[in-house]
DNA sequence: CGCATATTTGACTGATCGGTCAACTCAGAA
DNA sequence: TTCTGAGTTGACCGATCAGTCAAATATGCG
């Protein structure tokens, strides 16, 4: 019927998978959300696992989306990292509505599933994961020249402990069904990254 | 044969969980790997979710052995937590070799997935993750008797910081295949502790 | 229009899933 | 010795799984 096919499939499995995991969700679910049959799936991916891929990737977009916005240069680089704490626990609120608990981290969560499943699926993984850290390195790094954190910083090493707790943060955010969790990442990011 | 069928069917299957997920283990693999039919699985567990509930309780047993060794008053407070950090990361070590990847948090991944599986499953993960923040809790709350952390640190606050960033690390460090990276934890559980 | 290609259909496969069951074994109590 | 009940067996169930396929249809191009 329309172009969009791929991309009704895709965002569909984003959905299930978000609120449950890859392994949980069958090809079945996403046609049947998708309003698709099984060889239209097939036709665009060739396994499950492809379009577990393809769901990490659709993710990692509407990440990158958030991203771009919290931390365009409007405003000093801390402050970015801040807007970005609030506005990643706004979705996960969001979600907790929607659906009926809270999720964890849609990336980081299907990052964990993705990792030991192959050789694409575990470059997709890191590759995301890097890129998401890049901000946080920029972002520090800026911050670090402008002497709002100590110099003896190292921007790249500082930018994995936060994203790392993020995650963890996240976890425990769907653990105890409060999106509201994560919001300490701002205070706790200034403590990992004011000294080294 | 033996009276201790049980122990091995939650050993088979903690073994298999932890290396992949409950979701993408089956009965089946779980009986073969503890050389058991199918209905001794389910004479002794109603559902494969409550085969789940059990397999995170040995873990959290297994967890807790580590907890006592490592908590253990013979050094200061500090001391312990850099202890366990180190004795975690061994252990995510051995078991890397012994799978040919490295695996997340035995309890977190699996309190991850059961969480979203009914409140039995629910109340158990969030069981475990009390009892384990009480541990840093104590500690925490120790130092700072000794003016050894700030006085203006609410241990308890603090302590599910520190567990959050640990998971994080633990989800680092599958991705990246590197044990490693959970090390960072004993500075970085400094930095979060000292100040409020 | 005619033609080639991309997409969609929906029935189908063989395997595997979680779970059940009646029959069987065997240790211990009376 | 017989009785009892926990433990074990292994075949079996209906449902569902990931994935296939040939035929039908839509689309875009010359």
């Amino acid at each position: 019927m329309a172009r969009d096919t791929r991309e009704r499939i895709v965002a569909a499995a984003r959905d299930l998978v978000h609120a449950a995991s890859l392994a949980e969700v069958s090809t079945e679910d996403v046609c049947r959300a998708a309003g698709v049959h099984k060889g239209s799936l097939y036709h665009f991916f060739p396994s499950k696992e492809a379009l577990g891929v393809a769901v990490l990737e659709c993710n990692w977009t509407l990440m990158r989306t958030m991203l771009d916005a919290a931390f365009s240069d409007d405003v000093p680089p801390l402050a970015r990292i801040d807007r970005f704490v609030d506005r990643f626990a706004d979705r996960l609120t969001v979600m907790r509505e929607t659906m009926g608990a809270t999720p964890g981290c849609p990336l980081g969560g299907l990052i964990g599933e993705l990792v030991g499943h192959g050789d694409q699926a575990r470059t997709q993984a890191t590759r995301v994961l890097n890129a998401w850290t890049q901000n946080f390195t920029d972002a520090i790094s800026e911050a670090k020249g402008r002497g709002e954190v100590g110099s003896a910083v190292e921007a790249a090493t500082v930018a994995v402990r936060l994203l790392a707790h993020l995650q963890g943060l996240a976890l425990l955010a769907m653990a105890y069904d409060d999106p509201q969790v994560v919001l300490t990442a701002k205070q706790d990011f200034r403590l990992l990254a004011i000294s080294s």
